[in-house]
RNA sequence: GGUGGAGUGGCCGAGAGGCGAGGCAGCGGCCUGCAAAGCCGCAUACACGGGUUCGAAUCCCGUCUCCACCUCCA
């Protein structure tokens, strides 16, 4: 293992050693599911499968575990207001998210527990906490952690208790022993729907977020595992509360902490307060998934991604420049190898085991996509065949492989208007040819462009001329 | 106030003491009937001011600007 990794909580990229040699157990956040996915979950959904992905290329099994939060304030919020059981509406956002993940490529988790499920770990996991003297009840249902009773509070994210400013809007909870104190189990109240809530020791209630996430990574990893991830904003305070909480219940919790940057446009952070989220669903209009899968490896993980409205374009063209070699090079010399098990180029693993450094990694891919474009247009075969080969190793190493299932093309599928479709275009480059041939260039020309106008695109290649769907809309 | 991060050529975006990653856009050339695709070539880029050094975008000091977290947040 050659991997070197950032870790937030020392701020350092250091080698990364799994607990147990060749098994790797990776806890990421998931996403609350109370509205629609945007480019902002996105981001975490593709680093973190990336991350796998590698993990597994370098010969480690990975057991990847991504919760569902799927019962919070906004959740009881939304489905009061939508008039809908809060189970349901969780439910419907959660299958959204899965879509999403799905349409980028994202491949599943080894398991994917909800929140809700792991109710009775949840209770022992507060009992626990409170016979060894870090959880105290306030009002009845209400549980809270005693920040004061551990003093390695802060240690994730290098804060002091006394510098921490808190909320002014929030009225302060009057049954807290210390103003930082978060809610382990949370009371319930009078207009909550009393199937959102479970009896306790303590009282009736649900639970807090951060122990909710404590909680599955415990069942679900044991009690020490190796990287936990999520974005950069829920360094503080949830995952300083998850570690808190853990490493006061005795275990050892993360070992590596990994937080993906933002996703901005004109530099600020995407919210809905200021309207500026880009959903899923509408990206995916807009673009390819594999597109969006590169506007996403693009930059580092660690870096904020500006997503300009050139972005889009942009990623396309140098996909189109990918994918347009994979297509040529593959009717050229073949390409019915698996690529799972491909060699990849010393400076691309370089690259990646470098704290994941994808962007370089896309630049090995241009590089060889440039040098098999030269062997194809020298008729050097073998040349080529190498540089595609290095190609989808490379892109299959980033989960991007243009020809890998999960990209199954649907302008490829054989429904019958557009078989009926080929048909006509290939007649009509049949007599755009005899034209060509009979060097009336203009009734050539006119063939062409009157194909460009209806979205197709032709391109005359030493095979014969080819077509596709122009790219862009 | 505390903590963390950032300012790179028209745009996006790597790198982090010494041959100017890569992509997109642009310009020139090759190829092509013309295109498209492809290939080749083309950039006084590193917020500002000092300093260290033979040499700094990279290190040090100072300044400015921006972002994130400290409340739910990917």
């Amino acid at each position: 293992m050659t991997l070197s990794l950032h870790d937030s909580a020392t701020g350092t990229v250091r080698p990364f050693e799994p607990l147990k040699p060749g098994y790797v157990g990776i806890y990421q956040c998931g996403a609350t599911v109370q509205s629609a996915p945007h480019i902002g979950h996105l981001r975490p959904a593709v680093v973190f499968d990336v991350l796998r992905r590698w993990l597994e290329r370098s010969g480690n099994q990975v057991r990847f575990i991504r919760n569902v939060t799927d019962i919070d304030d906004k959740i009881l919020a939304k489905a009061a207001e939508a008039g809908q059981p809060w189970w349901a509406w969780a439910g419907h956002w959660e299958r959204a998210f899965t879509a999403a993940y799905d349409a980028l490529g994202v491949r599943a988790p080894t398991y994917e527990p909800r929140a809700t499920g792991v109710v009775p770990d949840m209770v022992e996991f507060i009992a626990r906490l409170m016979a060894r003297g870090h959880a105290y009840t306030g009002n009845p249902g209400n549980v809270y952690f005693d920040v004061r009773s551990y003093p390695d509070y802060g240690s994730l994210t290098h804060q002091r208790l006394a510098d921490l400013v808190s909320s002014e809007d929030e009225p302060e909870a009057q049954d807290k022993r210390d103003r930082h104190d978060f809610a382990l189990w949370k009371a319930a109240k009078v207009d909550e729907p009393p199937d959102a809530s479970w009896d306790t020791p303590w009282g009736r209630g649900r639970p807090g977020w951060h122990l909710e996430c404590s909680t599955m990574a415990l069942r679900y990893l044991g009690e020490d595992f190796d990287i936990h991830g999520g974005g950069i904003d829920l360094r503080f305070p949830h995952h300083e509360n998850e570690l808190a909480q853990s490493r006061a219940a005795g275990y050892g919790f993360a070992r590596y902490w990994v937080h993906n940057a933002f996703v901005t446009q004109a530099g600020v952070k995407m919210s809905k307060s200021l309207g500026n989220t880009l959903l899923a669903s509408e990206l995916l209009k807009q673009a390819e998934p594999m597109v969006l899968r590169y506007v996403l490896t693009a930059a580092h993980y660690r870096s904020t991604l500006e997503l300009s409205d050139s972005a889009l374009p942009e990623a396309a063209a140098a996909c189109e420049r990918i994918v347009g070699f994979v297509r040529r090079a593959g009717e050229r010399v073949g390409s019915g190898q698996p690529v799972e098990d491909l060699a990849l180029p010393a400076a691309f693993v370089a690259a990646m085991d470098d704290d994941l450094g994808t962007a370089g990694g896309l630049a090995q891919i241009h590089d060889a996509v440039r040098r098999g474009n030269t062997a194809l247009s020298d008729y050097q075969d073998e040349e080529a065949l190498t540089a595609l080969l290095e190609v989808r190793g490379m892109l299959a190493a980033l989960g991007m492989d243009p020809l890998a299932d999960t990209w199954a093309n649907p302008a490829e599928s054989s429904s019958r208007a557009e078989s009926a479709l080929g048909d006509l275009v290939e007649s009509q480059l049949e007599a755009r040819a005899a034209a060509r041939t009979a060097r009336d260039f203009a009734t050539a020309d006119a063939i062409r462009d009157r194909l460009a106008a209806a979205g197709i695109q032709v391109e005359d290649s030493p095979g014969g001329p080819r077509w596709e769907f122009a790219t862009g809309n």
